[in-house]
DNA sequence: AGCGATGTTCGCCG
DNA sequence: TCGGCGAACATCGC
């Protein structure tokens, strides 16, 4: 599920059930997911202090601790958050969870355990120690600036889309709708793009990215005319009618209208 | 039973 | 140096 429209769901529901609350203790049932931090160390960091924020970038979640420093997220492939009354057994996949005063806490769920939990002093730094590439929805992500990072890309634009250093946020499933809505063939070679191309790819980046995030990264609340929620063996273009296609792009699947997306 | 899945990383190769 | 490719990670559902 997670990709940045995803993530900006987890945030709201983050900022809304878990800021301002004394945090007593931190359990983390699986160590695997944690890197980088021991669990000792969390324990120190959090235990006593509050969430008073959070920032995301790209497909991390940053909760941040009133007294400095944050809980980085990412929920890999199958991730997601859970605030609940304390008391029985955690949610299934349960990896790690910050425990309220109040009674309540936030598990962290991650079934594949695909995602990470790490500890960032400063969100800034720790994005350029990932080498992270601005937030898709970043204030100044202006279309020049677009085309400044994609450009000298040599592989195709669906790559590059999905490539977290250049812009941070957009995976397989967002990286084909941008694609599908620009009419551009998701193998089709960056250096194959002329300016217009990119205007185009920038604008529909920005407004799908919005409109998902509006919708709570909730697939089943997107536009009908969108790819989303159609991607498959069986479904027809939302524009055309003809059958899907489907085809490995940077290593992952591709979904797009073989008639509308012209091969390149 | 086998395959693929909304992600990332690593080694290998051109 | 950059990118493509396959494998690996772990788990579930079709």
């Amino acid at each position: 599920m997670p990709e940045l429209p995803d993530v900006a769901g987890f945030k709201q529901y983050l900022d809304a059930t878990s800021l301002h609350q004394p945090i007593a203790t931190v359990r983390c049932y699986d160590e695997r997911l944690v890197e980088g931090v021991s669990k000792r160390a969390l324990q120190r960091r959090l235990a006593g202090g509050a969430l008073d924020g959070s920032v995301q970038w790209g497909k991390w979640l940053f909760a941040r601790l009133d007294r400095g420093g944050a809980l980085a997220l990412h929920f890999g492939m199958s991730g997601q958050l859970a605030y609940e009354k304390q008391g029985g057994d955690p949610p299934e996949h349960s990896r790690l969870a910050l425990e309220f005063a109040n009674g309540y806490r936030l598990a962290v769920l991650s079934r594949r355990v695909l995602g990470r939990v790490r500890w960032a002093e400063d969100v800034e730094t720790f994005a350029a120690e990932q080498e992270l590439g601005p937030h898709a929805l970043a204030e100044d992500l202006d279309r020049d600036r677009f085309v400044e990072l994609l450009a000298g890309k040599r592989g195709s634009i669906k790559s590059a889309l999905m490539n977290q250093s250049v812009i941070a946020g957009i995976g397989n499933v967002y990286s084909d709708e941008i694609l599908f809505q620009t009419k551009i063939h998701p193998a089709r070679a960056v250096s194959d793009l002329d300016a217009a191309d990119l205007g185009r790819l920038h604008k529909a980046m920005r407004r799908i990215l919005r409109v998902a995030c509006d919708k709570g990264g909730d697939a089943r609340k997107a536009p009908r005319n969108w790819l989303l929620g159609k991607r498959g063996r069986d479904s027809s273009c939302p524009r055309c009618g003809a059958g899907l296609t489907g085809a490995t792009v940077g290593g992952r699947t591709a979904w797009f209208c073989p008639r509308c997306q012209i091969e390149p």
